[in-house]
DNA sequence: AATAATAGACAGACCAGTTAGTCTGTTTTT
DNA sequence: AAAAACAGACTAACTGGTCTGTCTATTATT
C-alpha cells in the first residue's frame, strides 16, 4: 500500500474500533488484522498504542467541529443557531453508529496519570467551548464579553450533559430537555 | 475469615479499585490479592467479575442516594435543597479520591451489548431521577406532576454534566456554571 | 459432652487465550 | 539503491476462570 495512505488506513481502522468497541477492549491485534496492515508497519507510523489513541480523537474531533459549526450557521440568525447544535446532536443520536462522545468515553478508560491523552481530550473540548463563543458572539453582538463567557459555558455544559445521557438511557429525552433549558436561557 | 464479611470484603475492595483504576483496567488477581481472599473463595461468592462489577455499582450507588438526600433535606427550604444537590457534588469533588460518576465511569467501558451492567447503572440513575422529583415536589408543591416531571429532568440533566465535566476538566468550574443554570431556572 | 459431618475458608497450580510490543527476513514501491 | 511495505514468529506478562487438595470452624448426631 502506499506511504500516505496507511497512516490513514491505520487510523480510520482504529478510530471505528476504540469508538464501537472502547480503547481498552480494541486490540492491537483487531487493528492490524482488520486494516491488513502488518504489525511492524503500524509500529513503524506509530510508536505507542496511546498515540494511536490521540490520533484517534483528533481524528474525530476535527471533522466533528467543522460539520456542528457548518450546520449550526446554516440555520436562521438568534437563537435558532445555538438550538441547532442540538439538532445536529440529534441526527448523530439517530444513527446507527452513535455511541455516545468519544472523548468522554476514552477519558472514562484511562488512568487519571494519562495526561498525553487527557491533554488531547482538554484541547477538543476547549476548541468546542470556542466554537459555541464564536457563534454566540455573531447571534447576541449586544452581550459583552463576559456575558458569553458565562453563556458559553452554559451551553456547553447542557450539550455535553445531551450527548452522555442520551448514550447512558438509549433515548433521545435528554437532548428535548437540553433544548428545553436552551430555551430558558435565551428568552 | 466468617462467612459474612468475605462477601462484604470483596465487594469494598474491588469498589476502590474499580473506581480509581476503571473496570477493565483491574483484574480479578488484584481484588484477591489486595483483600487477602483466595480466588475460589471469590468464585464462590460471585460467579463473575460482571456480577463483582454490578455489586460495585450498587455499593456506591445506596449510600450516595442517602447521603445526597439527607444534606439536601437539612438545608432551608426553596430552591436552596435544589442548589445543595450541587454543594454536595462540590464536597465530592474536592475529596481525594474524586474520579467522576462511577456509573457514567463504568458505561463507557462495558460493550453495548452488556445489559446486565447497563440495567444496573439506568437502575441507579432512574433513583437519583426519583429523588430529585421527591425535592421538587417538597420545595414547589404548587407545580403541577408535569412541571416537576419535565423540571426534575432538567435538574438531573445539570448535576450529570456538572460532574462528569469537573472530572474532564479537574476544575470546578462546572460546578458553578451548573448552579447558575439551576438559579436561571428558579427564578 | 464427645464425635462425626458439612460448609466454606485457604493456597496456588493450571488453562487457554490475549496483551502490547520487538524482531527477522522478504518483497514491493519510490 | 534506499525506503518502507509485507508476513508472522516471538516474548513476557497478564486475562478471567477452573480445579485440586488442605485446613478450620460450625453444626448435627450419638
Amino acid at each position: 500500500m502506499k506511504h500516505s495512505l496507511v497512516r490513514e488506513t491505520i487510523i480510520k481502522t482504529a478510530s471505528n474500533l476504540f469508538y464501537q468497541k472502547g480503547y481498552n477492549l480494541t486490540g492491537i491485534n483487531e487493528i492490524i488484522s482488520e486494516s491488513g496492515i502488518a504489525k511492524a508497519t503500524l509500529y513503524n507510523h506509530f510508536k505507542s498504542k496511546e498515540d494511536i489513541c490521540v490520533a484517534y480523537l483528533d481524528y474525530l474531533n476535527t471533522p466533528f467541529l467543522k460539520n456542528i459549526e457548518d450546520f449550526a450557521l446554516s440555520k436562521s440568525k438568534g437563537s435558532e443557531q445555538i438550538l441547532a447544535l442540538f439538532d445536529f446532536l440529534e441526527k448523530f443520536f439517530l444513527s446507527e453508529n452513535f455511541n455516545g462522545c468519544w472523548c468522554l468515553n476514552t477519558i472514562s478508560e484511562i488512568p487519571n496519570q494519562n495526561i498525553k491523552i487527557r491533554n488531547e481530550i482538554q484541547k477538543g473540548k476547549t476548541e468546542f467551548l470556542k466554537l459555541i463563543v464564536r457563534l454566540l458572539e455573531i447571534n447576541f453582538p449586544n452581550k459583552t464579553k463576559k456575558e458569553v463567557a458565562t453563556l458559553s459555558k452554559q451551553v456547553y455544559l447542557i450539550y455535553e450533559s445531551a450527548i452522555s445521557e442520551s448514550h447512558l438511557h438509549q433515548n433521545k429525552w435528554p437532548i428535548k430537555t437540553a433544548k428545553e433549558i436552551i430555551e430558558k436561557i435565551f428568552t
